[in-house]
DNA sequence: GATTAATGGGCTAGTGTTAGACCATTGAGG
DNA sequence: CCTCAATGGTCTAACACTAGCCCATTAATC
């Protein structure tokens, strides 16, 4: 029964690798900028500074930080996400197995809908509607190597305005197990001007108030992704 | 920032009883029933079973549970949901604090919202339709004492059938949220042919594949429980 | 009444995790 | 060049959690 489902996902330390590696791949911290200090960090991630360390071990020894000593020093994300080609995609699905894709995909809808619906029913001050606004107005002026980065930043900043810190933590996660998909995905100029529309049709709804069309503008948007990769899948 | 949220809520003791409380609270395990052996409860839950024991015990120490020895023994729910009144709502409410409140409302809406919306897209097999409008009789049949626990089991059901386990949790961690509030929250005839007759605009949504009305059908249906606190809050 | 299988009760040794202190290194600024 | 503050590196003692084992109790069944 889902009431008595597992209380804990893993270990403190798997756990704290996984968040920092989604953290780096969905460029929240980009490549070149350092993570927080270790004391700092530990406190936010609700974990000690010797699990931290460990996971942070870790990440450098995957390649994905470069851990500087000293003053000035700290934890530089060093990995970039690779250019966008169809030959991970297969690869990426086969790690992820069909069952998780599926429940991946299927959640991010419903929490991404959702939390469109709720903040397009909101009032909004003026502050919330620039925020949205530039969000996206800095996605249409993204260069390549920024647009995953933007994009995440956008879809997040939807479910961050309704002021929900358990909405907002779900489309993270939701995000970051839909992650490395999306970094597969080839990024070809229709598909990036088509998704503009679809950004602006969110936005154009969720400050009009219309909760109705906020829904169904998501929800093709994330269609969009789910066809691509059925696509990929025959 | 959201990404770097804490690994974990909790410590293991802590979240088992939280979790345990609201499956008894919220009617999972109903008042007379026994809690599944420990043995098998500890792997459910992915816990060890010192652990779970000392959950246990504490749920005892408040009452929540009769603990019988030997074989045909176990853990026994002696809770019973108190009458729903009014005097119980402004405390519970305090206990919450208006923020989490707040927070744990939005949730329940966006959640409730997506999966409904996407269990409408979905292609249903007769099965799944079967179970759906059976959840709906049981819980229009329901004595007073068996209706929160229907109308649970109404709910999450809805998110089950998506066949998303991320779904499922999210929808019963936004139940389990709510779950002092509704069960504070006075229970009349008037209320219960209101909620009646939106569970069944809900199904008729979904089974007729229409996922603005079904969007619709329950952000009204939880819009209801709002008004209701919005009333007690001012 | 004896047997027995299912269950809770309790112990131990080992591992994971934490908090806190202290050391080592580095680069900026005096 | 020296100093210093911010940072990573390391250690230790305490606590949390786990896996596995065996014991104690109970009620159905023979």
């Amino acid at each position: 029964m889902t009431m008595l489902r597992p209380v804990r996902a893993g270990n403190a330390f798997e756990e704290t690798v996984e968040r920092l590696l989604q953290a780096i791949k969905l460029g929240v911290v980009p490549p070149g900028e350092k993570l927080p200090p270790e004391r700092e960090l530990a406190v936010q991630l609700g974990i000690s500074r010797v699990t931290l360390r460990e996971a942070i071990r870790a990440l450098q020894d995957a390649g994905f930080l470069e851990v500087r000593r000293g003053r000035y020093g700290g934890a530089f994300v060093t990995y970039q996400a690779p250019a966008p080609g169809t030959g991970d995609l297969k690869r990426v699905i086969a790690d992820m197995g069909t069952d998780d894709l599926a429940d991946a995909l299927t959640f991010r809808m419903a929490v991404e809908c959702g939390a469109a619906q709720v903040l397009a029913v909101m009032e909004l001050t003026q502050e919330q509607r620039d925020t949205l606004s530039r969000r996206l107005e800095e996605l249409n002026r993204a260069c390549p190597e920024d647009y995953r980065r933007l994009d995440t930043a956008f879809h997040l900043s939807i479910a961050e305005l309704t002021g929900s810190p358990l909405l907002a933590a779900a489309c993270a996660d939701a995000r970051m197990r839909v992650g490395d998909l999306l970094n597969a995905i080839p990024m070809l100029q229709v598909n990036i001007d088509h998704a503009a529309a679809q950004h602006a049709a969110i936005v154009t709804a969720i400050l009009g108030g219309d909760p109705e069309a906020a829904r169904r503008a998501v929800a093709e948007h994330l269609d969009g992704t789910a066809a691509l990769l059925r696509g990929f899948l025959s």
